[in-house]
DNA sequence: AGCACGCCGACT
DNA sequence: GTCGGCGTGCTC
């Protein structure tokens, strides 16, 4: 007999094939079963959607058959399809593209037997007990923290926050849930997710330390890092239920764990769970959902400065706060937290970049061998080279942005496009030789600090030793992890970088931290720069004296035109809530999240015009159609991005806003078929792509 | 997205 | 005379 199984691939949404196609099987096909299916002239990876009786319309000869079965897996579970199928459709993308991104890549490459094969190699079973002797003690406040998560545990799984301030021990607060889901029931699995794969290894040692009792290969890591062959070997192990506890970045979120039970999101606010490219899906807002719609597992996110969404859901009683307030091991009124210093930049010498008090405190601290942070938020030695006599400026020839003059080879590069050239020798409109630097990245700043600090001797007698940690000097593999090693064997006395050395790496020597030009983020048109900044600086604060004794004497200083600002007085109490408080009143004044609701729709083009022209046409057919939903949402007029050109490719993006999650929805899903529409109808045939960025970060 | 087919410029 | 540029269209 015939089947007809309905097969996703993929294939992007606006390519007109966004559903499930029809094949041809002899055998009978479960859904969620993986499958190689020949699309056009090539034979591609999918997943069987549903199994049709019948060819839904379609003639014998317009289908094919199914060219493979990687069989010896079990079928991908229906919950698994049902996550996969609600985050298609409230990102606006294909079925296919985000369940195939779900899968590991080297999926696509495999027959059945090569699968098969792989499959045959069994995980040993050598679980035991876990040995309680030497856990760490735990603080009061941890205890309480576990108490309420356990006191609500069997009510409704309403997703916790964890606000717990840096140094005050989320980890463990992780751990220990994970120990008891895992040690209630023996097949349980955990999820824990984490921002950057930077930050992996160390956790990874960690959990794998506590759980080593589980047996080997229990607990695996999913994320971008690992080869092709270790990410296919996680990926299974977690589908096939061996894995226990999955350690991963946003990825493993759309990972097959049948037997999932708890999800803990570390560092809940990170921007970059959000997904930048391809299904722009958000990891947390996915864990929140998945763990919502599998009656019982529970999410546990995490932030010593939780994002303003979640944190307005604790304050409307939809998530439960759980709250951690003091440093392990603080000896002082203050929690153990640093000292932060404002200094007006205002009344400094004029076009000073560190404010004399701050160097002279950074010198204090060499002298007494401690070592100091400074921050600044731009990478190169300059973002800019100008010519003073014409005003030519380093701009590039692809995108319209400047390219950025890294002196140590002497290069003007793109950071958008990544188009290099060597520095001219003179200007190369007017040929005046007198091209200089605007403005001051790292490098610079490394550069111009030695100068400030070159007569200063360590206590040894030795001079001064400056390093620079920001994704130039971190680009070889490796450097970053011999680069922290350095600072933390303390063969280094000032860091100089950018964020990156901001979160997660604990310098215990560090009792200085400085920020140097914050202000950027203050009066940014992007509405969540101020959010950033204040979690930014909470997190450099944090990299301050963690060392108990020290953190008494342990400062943050930040130099800034406007002290006045609020953010610095909640800052300066080390006051989230208050923070909080006064930013959620701007947004909920402007209708902005978590009090509405956006999305972005982006078009690419050769011209501005037509780039622009599509998304206006296109919203004027959906307002003259009247769609479901027009009513209640409102769209701006396409304007250009930020970035206006890219490798010069030219885009433009379109604001659609509602106080209605639903509304918002409905709308965007009957509008894709008339973005399709349009983009047939004459004109915009040469439209290069167009994709719809829902909850984006940035507007 | 791939991968074809299809019509116009500089080269073995 | 061909090789190859990327514009346009299709994939169960």
């Amino acid at each position: 007999m015939t089947h007809w199984p309905k097969v996703v691939v993929a294939t992007p949404a606006h390519s007109a094939l966004a559903g499930p196609l029809t094949y041809r099987s002899e055998l009978p096909l479960a859904p969620g079963t993986l499958v190689r299916v020949p699309l056009g002239k090539r034979e591609v990876l999918g997943v069987v959607w549903e199994s049709a009786a019948d060819s839904g319309g379609l003639l014998e000869m317009q289908t094919k058959n199914i060219a493979g079965v990687l069989d010896g897996m079990a079928p991908l579970a229906a919950s698994w399809r049902a996550l996969v199928s609600f985050t298609s459709g409230y990102y606006q993308r294909s079925l296919g593209e985000v369940a195939l991104a779900a899968l590991p890549p080297q999926l696509r490459e495999l027959t059945g037997e090569q699968l098969a094969r792989r499959l045959k190699r069994r995980v040993l079973d050598t679980s035991g007990a876990q040995d309680t002797a030497d856990l760490p003690a735990l603080s009061e406040q941890q205890e309480a923290a576990l108490a309420e998560w356990g006191a609500e545990s069997h009510g409704k799984n309403r997703p916790a926050l964890l606000f717990g301030a840096t140094g005050s021990g989320k980890t463990e607060v992780y751990l220990r849930l994970a120990a008891r889901v895992l040690g209630q029931d023996p097949s349980a699995q955990v999820l824990v997710m984490v921002p950057e794969i930077n930050l992996t290894p160390q956790l990874e040692a960690r959990f794998a330390e506590r759980f080593a009792h589980l047996g080997s290969e229990r607990v695996v890591a999913l994320h971008s890092g690992l080869t092709p062959a270790q990410r296919l070997k996680s990926w299974l192990a977690a589908h096939a239920g061996h894995a226990r506890l999955i350690l991963g970045t946003r990825m493993a979120v759309l990972a097959s764990m049948p037997q999932l039970k708890l999800i803990v999101v570390d560092e809940e606010h990170d921007p970059s769970y959000k997904q930048q490219e391809g299904a722009r899906y958000s990891a947390r807002d996915l864990a929140v959902y998945r763990a919502s719609t599998q009656g019982d597992c529970r999410v546990l996110l995490g932030s010593a400065t939780p994002s303003l969404e979640s944190w307005q859901a604790t304050i409307s009683g939809k998530y439960q706060l759980l709250t951690m307030s003091d440093r392990i091991g603080a000896n002082s009124e203050t929690g153990g937290l640093p000292l932060i210093r404002g200094i007006d930049m205002n009344h400094q010498p004029k076009h000073c970049v560190i404010a004399p008090p701050l160097v002279e405190a950074i010198q204090a601290r060499i002298a007494r061998g401690e070592q100091s942070l400074i921050f600044l938020n731009r990478r190169g030695y300059a973002p800019v080279l100008a010519c003073h006599d014409c005003g030519w400026k380093s701009e590039c020839p692809h995108c319209s942005a400047y390219r950025v003059f890294h002196k140590i080879d002497r290069t003007l590069r793109c950071h958008h496009c990544g188009y290099t050239e060597r520095v001219p020798r003179a200007c190369p409109t007017c040929g005046n030789i007198d091209i200089a630097p605007v403005g001051r990245g790292t490098e610079r700043l490394e550069e111009h600090l030695s100068e400030l600090l070159g007569n200063i001797k360590r206590p040894d007698g030795g001079a001064v030793r400056i390093a620079r940690i920001d994704a130039d000097s971190t680009r070889l593999k490796g450097a970053l992890q011999s680069q922290l090693a350095s600072v933390h064997a303390g063969e280094v006395d000032v860091l100089v970088g950018t964020q990156m050395i901001a979160k997660g790496h604990d310098f215990r020597h560090i009792t200085l931290v400085a920020a140097i030009n914050p202000d950027g983020a203050l009066f940014s048109s992007d509405f969540r720069a101020p959010e950033r900044l204040f979690s930014l600086l909470m997190q450099a604060a944090g990299r301050a004296g963690r060392d108990a004794a020290r953190s008494g004497a342990s400062q943050m200083w930040v130099q800034t035109f406007h002290p006045q600002h609020p953010l610095f007085a909640a800052l300066k109490t080390h006051d989230y809530p208050q923070f909080a408080a006064q930013q959620l009143q701007e947004r909920q004044a402007a209708g902005l999240s978590p009090f509405g609701f956006s999305a972005l729709v982006r078009a690419e083009a050769k011209t501005q015009d037509l780039a622009q022209g599509f998304l206006n046409a296109a919203m004027a057919s959906a307002q003259l159609a009247g769609l479901e939903g027009h009513d209640r949402i409102s769209a701006y007029p396409a304007v250009p991005m930020t970035i206006q050109r890219v490798a010069n490719i030219e885009r433009a993006q379109m604001l659609v806003e509602s106080a209605s999650r639903t509304a918002l929805q409905r709308f965007l899903a009957a509008w894709q078929p008339l973005l399709l529409a349009t983009r047939k109808q004459g004109d915009f045939k040469s439209l290069i792509r167009w994709a719809i960025d829902v909850d984006p970060l940035a507007i």
